[in-house]
RNA sequence: GGGCUCGUAGCUCAGCGGUAGAGCGCCGCCUUCGCGAGGCGGAGGCCCCGGGUUCAAAUCCCGGCGAGUCCA
């Protein structure tokens, strides 16, 4: 099945005098009003026209625009929502906002959770990163973008609209733009993406895509019957209208501006260009040639052939011509990037070498790199200070903290530049060629761009190879795997459990129906056994049935249904009695509400940046992670315990509640998800002292009862994320006796008082170095000695000099023995019994092979070795007699003269 | 979350199975009226930690810890 026929039931295309043609380019089918139009106008079908001759009937600057279309929309009954942060916190399977709709994903568009308020239009800012290499290059590509957007959720039961009202809204919003309705071009185009797919049309205005309509309804489905780029879907129950209206590109329409940065970035463009150290910049009349790349790239000509075209038509060098435009190119991106930046930052993610963070990072670093390249005098807290004058938006982290973690970011950069420098001077030092394998280990493990290789190599005049280090990166890339998770299934279909200790978390016994025993796993119709999840691990306890215990090792839960893993048990039925480990729960309802109260005062302490990253709560310790841009200190971990503890002290009461989800965003935000975002309509809202969390694990009722927070370790799990362990009140007291054993045990060793530890332990250390030192000198004082003795009593052969002794030495006095003896030409076998074998050291002077002589007494004595020339170790299993050793010697030195 | 690189003297690093090295810095001496420069000499190492392989491990293998980096 296609999806050709949805297109067609669109009434209001047929009935305002759009008609269906097939584009003999592309060979998709659009929609027109203009029977002489052939072709659909969509790149590379045709290119931009609206270059300094704009269909819009005004200039728009982006507010101008942004507060246009939501009141449009508002004015046809669509309720206007706030932007959400574009660090996608509510979402585990991507890190970045990256459309309208991912606001809404999975539980609004699932049908689990209602939207927001229906319909409802929204400005929301987007970061892709995709078409990073593009940005800059193509005239349209953005890291960051504004979709505005208004959606309607449609259910069986209840439709708001569907696709001729969009399709309506769309052309009278162009239309009362000043849009002719026959320069309307209505493409079909279907669309798929995050598990979702269904028709759609772009909406194209003189070659550029201005809108994308959505009408999502279908859904991925391995027997599904509708085949979208190779997946399988089936039709959705619900329905929903996605659409995507690029802000930026309104603006850049209304101005037919060369490019979209020109439309958009005009005074931090204007800026960077002045500050370029760049003397081509400074000229003005290269926008021309700009706006010619720009055309030429909406024509769909591929970026490397840009310069050749460009120069063709007016009649330049084609290099001044690519030069101008690989820096243009340049200004364009850091323009793009750092509004980028400032938004990551802003909406509070922390630079990290992994995980989100690392996003950041990445476009900090590729800024620097552009702000060096262009030689500009400005910081990137400059640009990013100029974007967010000209945004006026608010943001949840304050510009101090941006800039400071920026010049963090550059310090760091800049140090490992540096390093990475050394290496590549180091290697092509020793070198004559580079090679690809060279270049991509250069970028893979030490951040170093080729290019900078490049140079340093063209300095020592060493040659690189020429490869594409970033396509063979790509390569290498692409065969990356997916593992597949495997979960628990059950045969039987059950009811939702009914969770007894979201109400109260303190009842350890209770009674309940058996509704199912599968694979060792219970299910009950009620329970207050504590499922794993939120990081809070497992209660244990006992099922009693028909007088029989049963211990309960594990709990965990599926689609609200608990599962209880029953030890020994064959059959389980009728009512139980389930008595939970009241020790270990409380246990963990301490850690876990310590583990709120903790995360609450970092946040206080050092700024809305502090997230969680991770947390784990057991019955011995907690550990809870957070992200956050510095190491701290000892003073510091020391007054941020105090002040937490202080917290606890003031026993402030601990309260839960079930509230609607919209609503409790609307009053406490996304902060509330710090744990991950809870499925349903209505979510579990816990309240320690000041803090609000989204929670479903098990809390005391009030701080106090948490007794103690001691901190035992923070360490830096990672760039950007800090790890806390810490325990409470009973685990609190045995960690810090285990602690205080291991210094009276360590103190007892040493015949000390705790307290003068450090220093006796220096002292110990220092003595013990000194001592070691001490014997090295020793022992090569004895050696000397010895060696003179040994060598008085040397035998003779051919005024050879000859040793063979056995003494009582261990291999480090051999070898300093041979070694004085080697040196004063005499050969010969040291040998010493020691640690169950015989250690064996041969050496020879300089005109035989020490090597030789100890294979010969090998050979003898069972045993093997190796060396240098005129000295050899090794070892064998049995001691000869000085005489035999000899022997052998003797009998070597006789085949060798 | 996954991959890769690196942990050796105070610093920057070499060595990559066979008695731990270089440059810079530090200390002393010579030279100088003094400083600098130069010359000579010296101090300074749990070779990140723990296992394993081996006659022998800084070096090879496995596991940790730490630093860096790339990708998702």
């Amino acid at each position: 099945m296609t999806l050709e026929k949805e297109y067609l039931d669109i009434s209001f295309l047929k009935e305002n005098g759009f008609i269906r043609k097939k584009c003999p380019k592309c060979g998709k089918y659009f929609w027109t009003t203009r029977e002489d139009r052939e072709i659909c106008g969509d790149p590379p079908c045709g290119g931009y026209t609206f270059i300094g001759n704009s269909p819009f009937s005004r200039i728009f600057e982006l507010s101008e625009m942004r507060e246009f279309y939501l009141r449009f929309f508002e004015e046809r009954g669509h309720k206007r929502i706030e932007r959400y942060p574009v660090v996608a916190r509510w979402r585990d399977d991507i890190y970045l906002t990256i459309a309208s709709i991912a606001d809404f994903q999975p539980f609004v568009t699932s049908g689990i959770a209602p939207p927001p308020a229906n319909p409802l239009t929204i400005s929301q800012p987007c970061i892709r990163l995709d078409d990073l290499e593009s940005v800059g290059r193509t005239g349209r590509h953005l890291t960051l973008f504004e979709m505005m957007a208004h959606h309607a959720f449609n259910y069986p039961e209840k439709e708001i609209y569907w696709k001729n009202e969009t399709v309506a809204y769309c052309t009278e919003l162009l239309e009362k733009l000043g849009v002719k309705r026959d320069e309307i071009v209505y493409k079909e185009e279907p669309w798929a993406g995050g598990g979702n797919a269904g028709p759609c049309l772009e909406a194209i205005v003189r070659g550029l895509e201005l809108a994308t309509l959505v009408f999502m309804n279908l859904e991925l489905s391995e027997n599904g019957d509708i085949v979208i780029k190779g997946e399988r879907y089936r039709r959705m129950k619900n329905y929903i209208v996605d659409t995507g209206y690029g802000l930026e590109r309104f603006v850049w329409m209304s101005k037919g501006s060369p490019t979209v940065y020109d439309a958009i970035f005009d005074g931090v463009l204007d800026e960077i260009y002045s500050s370029s150290g760049l003397k081509e910049l400074k000229k003005r009349d290269f926008r021309n040639i700009i706006a010619e790349a720009s055309k030429l790239a909406g024509l769909g000509i591929p970026k490397d052939s840009l310069p050749f075209e460009v120069a063709k038509r007016f009649d330049m060098d084609i290099d001044e011509v690519r030069q101008t435009i690989d820096s243009v190119a340049k200004v364009y991106a850091l323009a793009d990037h750092s509004r980028c930046i400032l938004f990551m930052l802003g909406d509070g993610l922390v630079p990290s070498n992994a995980g989100a963070g690392y996003l950041a990072r990445l476009m900090i670093r590729r800024s620097l790199r552009l702000a060096e390249e262009l030689q500009i005098s400005l910081e990137l807290s400059d640009l990013v200070e100029m974007h967010n004058k000209m945004l006026g938006f608010k943001f949840e982290i304050p510009l101090e903290t941006i800039y400071e973690i920026l010049e963090l970011e550059k310090e760091r950069f800049k140090t490992s530049i540096e390093k990475g420098v050394k290496i590549v001077e180091r290697t092509v030092g020793k070198k004559r060629k580079i090679g690809k394998d060279d270049l991509i280990e250069f970028y893979e493990s030490h951040g170093l761009p080729a290019e900078l290789v490049y140079r340093i190599a063209k300095e020592k005049g060493v040659e690189v190879e020429e490869v594409d280090v970033y396509s063979e990166l790509a390569k290498m890339h692409s065969k990356a795997e997916k593992e597949k998770k495997e979960i628990v299934t059950l045969k039987n279909v059950y009811p939702k459990t009914s969770k007894l200790y979201y109400e109260n978390p303190k009842l350890f016994e209770f009674t309940a129906k058996v509704l199912g025993f599968e694979n060792g796993y219970l299910i009950l119709d009620k329970t207050a056994f504590y499922p794993e999840s939120g990081g809070q691990e497992s209660d244990t306890g006992y099922i009693i049935s028909n007088s029989e215990k049963y211990f309960v090792s594990k709990v965990l839960e599926i689609d609200g249904i608990v599962l209880h893993k029953v030890e020994n048990a064959k059959e389980i039925k009728g009512e139980v009695k389930g008595v939970i480990d009241a020790e270990k729960r409380l246990r963990h309802m301490r850690h876990h509400s310590a583990t709120h109260l903790l995360l609450y005062t970092l946040q206080k302490l050092y700024g809305k940046h502090v997230w969680q990253a991770g947390a784990k709560k057991e019955a011995e310790k907690a550990r809870l992670d957070v992200t956050h841009y510095k190491k701290l200190s000892d003073e510091e971990i020391r007054r941020i315990e105090m002040i937490v503890n202080k917290e606890v002290f003031a026993n402030k009461p601990i309260k839960w509640f079930w509230m609607d989800r919209i609503e409790a965003e609307r009053e406490f935000g996304f902060r509330l998800y710090q744990g991950g975002v809870p499925p349903g309509r209505v979510i579990r809202i816990v309240q320690v002292g000041d803090d609000v969390q989204a929670c479903g694990g098990t809390h005391c009722s009030s701080t106090g009862e948490i007794g103690l927070i001691k901190i035992l370790n923070v360490d830096a799990i990672q760039d950007g994320v800090l790890r806390f362990e810490f325990a409470t009140a009973e685990a609190a007291i045995e960690a810090i006796a285990k602690m205080e054993a291991i210094l009276k045990e360590s103190s007892k060793i040493l015949r000390v008082e705790p307290k003068v530890l450090p220093r006796t332990v220096e002292r110990f250390f220092e003595e013990w170095k000194e001592q070691k030192k001490e014997i090295e000198r020793l022992k090569e004082e004895l050696a000397k000695i010895k060696g003179e003795v040994l060598l008085k009593n040397a035998e003779d052969f051919n005024s050879v000099k000859v040793v063979v002794e056995i003494l009582s030495a261990d291999m480090n006095e051999l070898l300093k023995l041979g070694d004085y003896l080697s040196k004063r030409g005499a050969v010969g076998c040291l040998m010493a019994k020691s640690e169950g074998k015989v250690f064996v050291v041969t050496f020879a002077g300089k005109d035989y092979d020490a090597r030789e002589i100890l294979k010969k007494v090998g050979k003898y004595a069972k045993g093997s070795g190796g060396g240098k020339k005129e000295l050899a170790q090794g070892a064998v299993a049995v001691l000869p007699s000085r005489e035999e050793i000899l022997r052998v010697v003797f009998e070597y030195l006789a085949r060798k003269s």
